[in-house]
DNA sequence: ACGATTTACGACAATCGTAACGATC
DNA sequence: GATCGTTACGATTGTCGTAAATCGT
């Protein structure tokens, strides 16, 4: 046996069972995937892959159990490797953050920043995605940290933290009518064309929520990814914009009035997620601490653990 | 990186940082366990070991963490050949016991004849030594479930489950004046020369507490490991003997006469335990229901996952 | 001086990639 | 016919064990 048969039968998964792009995404070449497969398969005594013809098209039994102690195999030894930079070389490395337009854009740079000051050998990434595609990133052992929203919960093998949390503003064109209105209510916010997120963005769920909880149907015309794009269209006069009210910044958008809508909607919070079982740089830590100052070293290692902790021992049954 | 690198590491660790016992335990040579670790070190730019000289005498910081996870990986390595076992022969393979006399002896027969007789193709082992040594037997993966009365909650790594509860019975050869005070009492026990287990056996502490407790110093002139041995010491006139209930067997023990004492001592319980994160094979669940019928295969495997339960999510800091 | 570890070296085995073949959709 | 997987083969690399050298107790 060997870590690379586990490591292939993990791309294999990963890739629909597609042998050749597992390949690929190792940077090996096909026949090797399959032949490593193989041997494994026949030292084991027990067919991994359902094959149809020549076709990989599934696993067995046997190969959804061997697959999930491979997969830890596999991150295990990507932890060892961490181990070994962190001591090696402890403030050199890759940071790689999975996280959405927003985020990214309004309440990370600051964090960012004082982090690339401390840590100039550290390379950083961002990876940017609608937060299911972070969650699966950071599943996938493609990023280290998700940022989100949305969807972090729900992922088995991830730890969500909360990080902090925002509500959403109105903007409208300068001059708008609906400035007008005091106090705010919703339904005066229903009663225009709006532009506001994506589904499954931002807390785009919530807004929906808020509206129909009220019996109202707002006239969504327009949704978009991003904060920018949002108000670019605000600014082009097609509808009044609901937005983090992180995105707006007086100083830049001069062209757009706004408007505080916290007592509309319920806050959202934002989550930083953690893959179970993976060993953290140190200089993560930091940047968590930089990001979410409540968040600090012990807290985050206390709720990585939390998951493995409180063994319970069953009761003796009645009978003697 | 390679398995084998992880495994000699696995193996200069539990012998001690002996590089030399690590080779012969795993059948290779010593020079190549030394190079093979230096190899890894080299490719992590870690030294895993502190040396002295040329002496391995310890581990380093880095070499600590690399070997909880390196012991992981090496778990997984034999889970995945027992997942193989598994399918490829259901009902062939070996099954380990490490277990204490008394149980072996008393407890355990019924469960293995019924458990021999419906799968002929398993090779059963049972492997004897005090609480201790049982619960390390289990934890060092050379045993796949231990029985005992004691040490096996405390174990990191195990799990122990609760099979039957126990007491005890006084015996003494036939004639013995003891045998006229009725109901018996722990003075009156305490008035004779006493023959029991061994420390750390078969709920020993529990009998020197019980004493202590009423403040009674027994006079104990012979302990044993097992059961057997206290018999023959009591039939040959040196004492009573206090022992598990089920050691007493009416027609083998003509010689000697009981007095059941479950009035006098709290009873014990005896424990099975597992280890985390192994693949069990089907046949060893079957045997534990066949020894603990209260513990069916669902029963095991949520006490095994209970550990890895209960995700909490952090409360929000009060301030935003 | 002995036990233990590292170094050196040679034989062997395993792995990898290219090329050709077979099957499937 | 295009994609995908298996087979075949040669070059390279890595691994393992013996023998010798080195270090520390």
């Amino acid at each position: 046996m060997n870590l690379q048969q586990l490591r292939f039968i993990c791309a294999v998964v990963r890739q629909n069972f597609n042998a050749s792009a597992a390949a690929d995404s190792l940077y090996t070449s096909q026949p090797g995937v399959s032949k490593q497969i193989q041997l494994l398969e026949e030292e084991i005594h027990v067919a991994l892959f359902v094959r149809k013809g020549k076709r990989i098209i599934g696993m067995t039994p046997a190969g959804e159990q061997i697959f999930t102690f491979a997969q830890r195999v596999v991150g295990d030894i990507e932890n060892i490797r961490k181990v070994g930079q962190e001591f090696s070389q402890g403030d050199r490395g890759e940071l790689v953050i999975a996280t959405t337009h927003t985020q990214a854009r309004y309440s990370l740079p600051k964090a960012i920043k004082t982090f690339m000051e401390r840590y100039p050998g550290v390379q950083l990434r961002l990876r940017q995605g609608n937060p299911t595609q972070v969650a699966e990133m950071l599943a996938a052992g493609e990023a280290d940290v998700a940022i989100a929203t949305e969807s972090l919960n729900s992922y088995a093998g991830l730890v969500a933290l909360p990080c902090y949390q925002w509500n959403r503003v109105v903007i409208t064109p300068t001059g708008h009518p609906l400035l007008q209105s005091q106090p705010l209510t919703l339904e005066a916010v229903a009663a225009y064309p709006i532009v506001t997120y994506d589904q499954a963005f931002a807390g785009r769920s919530l807004i929906d929520r808020t509206f129909a909880n009220h019996s109202l149907s707002p006239n969504i015309v327009l949704s978009a990814i991003d904060s920018d794009v949002i108000k670019a269209y605000v600014e082009l006069g097609l509808g009044i914009g609901i937005v983090a009210q992180m995105a707006y910044d007086p100083i830049r958008d001069k062209k757009l009035e706004v408007i505080d809508a916290s007592h509309l909607f319920d806050p959202s919070t934002t989550y930083l997620a953690l893959r179970q079982g993976t060993y953290l740089r140190g200089y993560l830590y930091t940047f968590i601490a930089l990001y979410a100052p409540h968040l600090d070293r012990n807290t985050v290692d206390q709720a990585l653990d939390s998951t493995m902790a409180s063994r319970a021992l069953l009761p003796l049954p009645s009978g003697s």
